[in-house]
DNA sequence: CAGGCACATCTTGCATACAAGATATGGAAA
DNA sequence: TTTCCATATCTTGTATGCAAGATGTGCCTG
């Protein structure tokens, strides 16, 4: 390949959008308002299949196999599934083949404190700088979150859930918060279904959440984050009880071989 | 497009590879062991090009000439872009164009604190875990760095200085802190040629390192987060006048419109 | 029966052609 | 002169074909 030429500078190019783009990547990867375009659809297709468990973790991915399922060209299958790999929900083999990631044990404890850290974070300068409507817009959506819990509406709370934790971060000032915490916790998102329907769960969650913002609208930043934190620790106390009932679905150390024969329980997919 | 016929599980798929691929991707996009393509190729000198200020912000990109500056066909250069889109480098509009993203100035200082947040997390525990050789591995770096300083030789440096920040996270067990600050602070490193060479900053520098480890191998974990906080601290607070220096290269907010026309200062690259 | 090697067949990586939309340009009309 | 519109030409998005490597299969050889 060769290298460039010259400096890259602007030789005339007509047709140059006069429009900054719409504010969608901030730090990173993060929301980028949806293109619309095919690749996008697969990738938020595959995304929340991967993510919900519907397909399983080590299950092979080829590229002609979902081009035609999803009725489109290698290419923009592809385009999603690179992003996915840069998510590490999938991995590419060069000219090997790509499969579905197993969920790596040692980064969800990781994952956790670091989700810890930076809504602490978060949640110390909102109780300085959130404004009145946008603490009463926190309570709206701990009573939508309630409402939901109340009326077993698992999707609708865990929608309410991650907008409270949106709106954290936002009062705080730093949205970016939040895009770097949906990064984070990818992995830790696909045991979320694994959890048992523990009774009253719902409401537990929101009554923390409720605690959260009573200390955050005192403006006692320092038992607002000891709320957020206790509010955190809820999963990752059980994560090993999690990994003992679904041992498959976890890899310790990526980069290490799988035993496929007789002697290694079989753990590809097919 | 079609929607999937059927869950996706499945059917015999005979090239699939029986060894997990190396452990690159650990949090999110991250090093990804380089995989010598193309398209990687592309990507990696693009974005040197752009955090290095080589590639003015606001520069038009466009597909068919990297394509032929790099001697590729577009397929590669344009997996490159959307991994640069990704990361907040460019932006692309649809059916129109490619540009090299402006700084957003905003972004800058949530940037530092949140970089703040994590290497406090990273060097406090750090402090309570860090092993022995990893404590002699860490002096080595400072050395490292001391010896650049006195060479003046900026690059070996400024290497030396990211080693030591990713020695910290890894000897907190804690490595993903060092990727996510890498991302955090993509913004962050494309002013940093701007700083202007203020004489000693580097051994000033080195010596805010020394006082960050001698507190960690005395196990003082708050000493050290505060010498850490005070480290990260310097950037920040020359912002504003970088700022002033370049106001071309910045913008405020984005999303909004950039006056091309002669009544506005004409800030497109030609 | 065991081991090894050639081959068929899959995989991803890249090049290229086409499609559809956005922008700039130039001319026509007021 | 100013406004508007048709159109040429650029842009990115997608489809498709080819290339090169990896893996499984089965025959062949010992």
């Amino acid at each position: 390949m060769a290298q460039p030429s010259r400096k890259i500078a602007a030789k005339r190019q007509p047709n140059r959008p006069r429009i900054a783009p719409p504010a969608n990547a901030r730090h990173g990867r993060a929301i980028r308002a949806p293109r619309a375009t095919s690749a996008v659809l697969v990738y938020e297709s595959l995304h929340n299949e991967i993510i919900a468990l519907r397909i399983e973790p080590g299950a092979g991915l080829s590229e002609n196999d979902l081009a035609n399922r999803y009725g489109v060209s290698r290419t923009p299958v592809r385009e999603a599934l690179l992003r996915l790999a840069d998510e590490g929900l999938v991995e590419i083999v060069p000219k090997s083949g790509t499969t579905v990631s197993r969920i790596p044990y040692a980064q969800l404890n990781e994952a956790i404190v670091i989700r810890k850290a930076l809504e602490e974070l978060a949640v110390r300068e909102a109780s300085r700088r959130a404004t009145k409507s946008q603490i009463t817009g926190l309570w709206s959506l701990v009573e939508r979150q309630r409402e939901a819990a109340k009326a077993d509406d698992r999707s609708g709370f865990h929608a309410a859930d991650e907008a409270f934790h949106a709106a954290i971060a936002e009062a705080a000032g730093y949205p970016g918060i939040w895009h770097l915490v949906n990064q984070v916790k990818v992995q830790v998102d696909r045991i979320r279904h694994l959890t048992l329907p523990e009774g009253g769960r719902m409401l537990r969650v929101t009554k923390e959440h409720a605690a959260v913002l009573t200390a955050l609208e005192k403006r006692d930043g320092e038992r607002a984050v000891a709320a957020m934190r206790s509010h955190l620790d809820g999963l990752e106390n059980s994560l090993p009880e999690i990994r003992r009932r679904n041992p498959d679905l976890f890899v310790d150390q990526v980069g290490v071989f799988v035993l496929p024969g007789p002697a290694g329980r079989k753990t590809r997919s097919q």
